[in-house]
DNA sequence: GCAAAAGTGTTGAACTTACACCCATGT
DNA sequence: ACATGGGTGTAAGTTCAACACTTTTGC
């Protein structure tokens, strides 16, 4: 039964993180200062080498608790980069997923110790290898479906305000919208509960924290209601 | 340089092509009748292995050539399959892609040579594997990416009318449209062109042919144009 | 002449957009 | 008291969905 696939070549099956969060402010990515070779000293995302044993999926999942301490985090595949001198070293084959974590969650001890650093989104530097392309194809690819899914709230806090919203959604899609309007949209959807308490940090008068209702948004979709931004 | 990355496992590395088309009443997927082993006598997708000196896009261009002998097809690498034990024969990292094709293209001496078979996308028999997934996972894709990309104008002829394409777009979105409207969005985005000839086949009256303006669609693109069924 | 599909026109409802305006509060 | 960002209201413009209607032709 194991003699039919003989004649083929064999490669080397790597898994690379496009980490996101957002800080309230700007949007930003998680990158790594090599201190291990090849290319040490450069910067690159996070990644590492698939096992006999496990999955993609479970070997960016492990990839990812590693560097920032976090389970369960909203963690997509997005493309498999093949080049076959994208890593001069030898011919490796890399899957890339993105991940959108809760910078606030994220466990400091972890990612200093790997000499993770948060970039904001714009001023990403040179990267080994494809990375940059991985970055530029991740952030598209959210770009696109932030707009048809709630993806934004698994950037945010539990906790987060409209406004803070607002700007996570401006950040990705730079462009800046009208308050009225899209506080409009978002209520209109009834996806959001509203809390008693208000978050005073942003501005003088304060604006009142929601929660995204994830059960009221699957029981949405079965009917086949569509989120849209 | 060479020896950093020795002690990690190396993989067969597969690739396997969901092949859409339409015969202007339906969508079909083009499978393979397999006389060949592993589970020779079941249906599959069209796959093959990657080899040294390329990369996966130029793989699947290989593979889906060696099937059709069409070149220069719309082909778009979607998902990496690499479940344990996908494939019971042996461990093996499959990346996936569709491919949108002109039936009346292909070449069916090639086809039949492969014992290659079209299937309404609502009949699609049980497969090896995991293709069933990846047929699933294509369809989902492609539904969704033809509301928001001229997806659809890969899969007629080159020559079509307005009833031909909403017919495509009504049994990609399993939906009716109302002609009337259907008409009057894709008009408004003036990126067909109306030649002189009538198709008679389809009516007695007889419908106007057009074709896509790809060249109109790229310029429209630039300036900030969004095409939206 | 009638059935059937191609193609046009109209209308009210729904949704967007722009913008004016009020509210609460720290300084 | 006023500047600042949070939050509400409204009117005009645009798009959308439903459906009535006309056209052409093979039988």
């Amino acid at each position: 039964m194991s003699g039919f696939y003989q004649p083929h070549p064999r490669f080397l099956q790597a898994i690379d993180c496009v980490i996101f969060g957002f800080d309230l402010e700007k949007l930003k990515l998680l990158l790594i200062h090599r201190d291990f070779e090849p290319q040490k000293g450069k910067y690159s995302l996070m990644g590492g080498f698939l096992k006999e044993s496990e999955n993609l999926d479970e070997a960016a999942g492990r990839i990812l608790e590693k560097l920032t301490g976090l389970d369960n985090v909203y963690l997509e595949q997005f493309n498999t980069y093949s080049e076959v001198n994208r890593d001069p070293a030898a011919r490796v084959i890399s899957t890339a997923y993105y991940a959108l974590i809760k910078i606030d969650e994220s466990d400091r001890d972890k990612t200093q110790s790997h000499g993770a650093e948060w970039f904001d989104i714009n001023e990403i530097p040179e990267l080994i290898f494809d990375h940059n392309s991985m970055v530029e194809n991740a952030f598209d690819i959210i770009r696109h479906k932030s707009k048809f899914y709630p993806l934004g709230f698994e950037l945010l806090p539990e906790k987060f305000t409209i406004p803070q919203l607002q700007k996570l959604y401006e950040v990705i899609n730079q462009v800046k919208f009208d308050n009225a309007n899209f506080r409009k949209k978002i209520m209109s959807m009834n996806l959001l509960v509203k809390l008693d308490e208000k978050e005073k940090e942003g501005s003088k008068k304060g604006a009142f924290l929601y929660q995204f209702d994830k059960e009221k948004y699957d029981k949405l979709i079965q009917s086949g209601f569509l989120f849209e931004i």
